[in-house]
DNA sequence: GATGAATGAGGGTTCATTCAT
DNA sequence: TATGAATGAACCCTCATTCAT
């Protein structure tokens, strides 16, 4: 009789053993026989969980996107007024669940298969749209007489400049300082005094 | 003298075709027997020129990396004042010489790579200290009273980020809009009038 | 009792999936777990009937082998004269209980395994010694003068060209246009007059 | 510079060793790398030559047809009578370069692909025609008053049939026993006088 | 009896690299 | 200088078979 539950937990060790690779080795070299064997398993069990390798990796960038959309949440849950509201978005992508090690190799890797691969593309636009909806949300009550749009925009941006840094760096990513630089900008953007702790 | 300078003909060729294969099917499927139809020569040829296929890989980087200078250095030529001499920077980075479909593609393409392959990490981080220089030394004198190496890294990595979000998009980079976001940040940031014509 | 004969009928079940998959896929893609899902069971369940792939698939060849026997013997069972005993034995080989789509379609498959397969191959040479055999003994009261084991060679061949030819068409075998091409034979052949009806 | 004609001798190189591949251990057997090792050749060499194992199986069987046609059309230029060309036609198809060990097992072999396998079907189908109208060519001279449609259609599938059983015996197939059976049968229907010397 | 998770060998295929020409 | 034939390792994937449940 199966085991009830295995298949999640096949399917977890699995996609925490592709971003462990990818992290490791680059996404070239994430062979299925490197991933299996990092998981404990065999090469075989990859497609009894996924249907093939583009289907690992897919599911993979979406656990990603969710930790992004779960660390959001999250602090969006105990934010009161509107700066806190901004800084939930934005610690919810600059926090030490996400801006790991593994997880901005990860996101680099992810991002540059996405030209070339549709269904990543699709994922990832996901991904993006709502990264780009948070800020608009948390912003608007903020920027009266501004581009709400081009300020979310610039954010965004900000926000994957930094990822892309911390990913090619050599040390742990320093989302500290990241979140400070963001900060900066709001601030003097919008005439802000959010304390740079 | 027919063949006085083939050994430069060839090798830029080959790196053009290396750029123009990553931006139409990724990294992962340029192959260097693709590469080397898409450069109208044999396969075999690409050993007479370069060591082997991370030689010319990192040998592309460094194009890209000696077009970002040169596309600045021609700039800076013609810049008097310090707003000039910043512009010049950015623009540099920004131009439609650099920011084009092929360029980012191929530029996301290899920061992906940088993590994993010391090689192109060396090659990487000289271009990266290039630019980070060339923006201290243009914001020192318009930004008293200011942590310049902050702004700097603020500047380079919103650079990197509407790069990288240049590259993630199906249309052709804008690099005009791009380059307002700087300029707006700028502005608010050192209280510049910098015109967005 | 409930479970009796609960081995014969999964034995059954497994041999008809055997042949129905076959007829649909072929004998290379008509995998266990594919020949498992058609019978409606699971993979593993195969090696509690079977010892392994190769003991279903001669069970199956085998249970054709019997398909045809029985036809033969059903009919033989009704036949009074040489004529109509020599027509049970033809029209056994070429009637609509055994001439169907799947049946030529696995006898096909099952054919090309035969000369690289040993325990195929003995099974094979039961079916083909009953075959001739059943042959000799109807056509010897109506061959005075001939080669009777000549005759009954040309017979099976013939036979065996039919079935052939009618696994290589895309339409439903027609065994009525089969069976007249034999007749006509030994109209000619041995001067006698079985009606063409 | 490439070796002139290579080519051709490396692709009939293959196409031998996978009929006696075939011949040897089966279509299910014959891997890839087993062609290749029996060919003196790496197994990448293959896709050099042949776009993939379909290609190569798909020019194996034109090559098995194109022998046949070559063995009837060498006999016929050299037919005078309409018997003389009839039997072109037979003993093109028994003859001893066509009806060999390894001539009848590839024959069966493919004949089991064709059900699912529509590349092979149409090669196949054109290989059939081609018989069946040198036949009906050959024998409308010496079948006035007859169905020369029925009488082709049988001898072609006697021969089929001869074909099938040679490839399911152990020993060499013997064409001249074959041949005799046929030239019986059209003696008896036509009342010729084939001589079966 | 029955399941389907798990294994690992072997399949076809692609590829960077070498080398005779 | 230049070719592309040739190699063999590594890839993803499928499969028959085993076994804990």
């Amino acid at each position: 009789m199966p085991k009830l539950g295995m298949e999640e937990i096949r399917r977890r060790q699995l996609i925490d053993a592709t971003i462990a690779s990818i992290h490791e080795v680059g996404f070239a070299d994430s062979s299925l026989s490197r991933i299996s064997a990092k998981a404990g398993v065999s090469t075989g069990i990859v497609h009894h969980y996924f249907k093939d390798k583009a289907d690992l990796l897919e599911a993979t960038l979406r656990r990603l996107g969710t930790n992004l959309r779960l660390a959001v949440v999250s602090r969006l849950r105990g934010a009161k007024t509107p700066v806190e509201r901004l800084m939930a978005v934005i610690d919810g992508n600059m926090g030490s669940e996400v801006f790991t090690p593994e997880g901005v190799s990860a996101w680099l890797a992810f991002w540059a298969q996405v030209p070339n691969n549709e269904r990543l593309a699709r994922v990832q636009r996901i991904i993006v749209g709502r990264l780009h909806d948070n800020l608009v949300d948390a912003l608007r009550p903020l920027t009266p007489g501004h581009d709400v749009q081009a300020i979310a925009t610039l954010v965004a941006s900000l926000i994957d400049g930094l990822w892309l840094r911390a990913a090619l760096k050599r040390e742990p990513p320093n989302g500290e300082t990241a979140r400070l630089l963001v900060i900066d900008y709001l601030n003097a953007k919008l005439n802000l005094n959010i304390p740079m702790e």
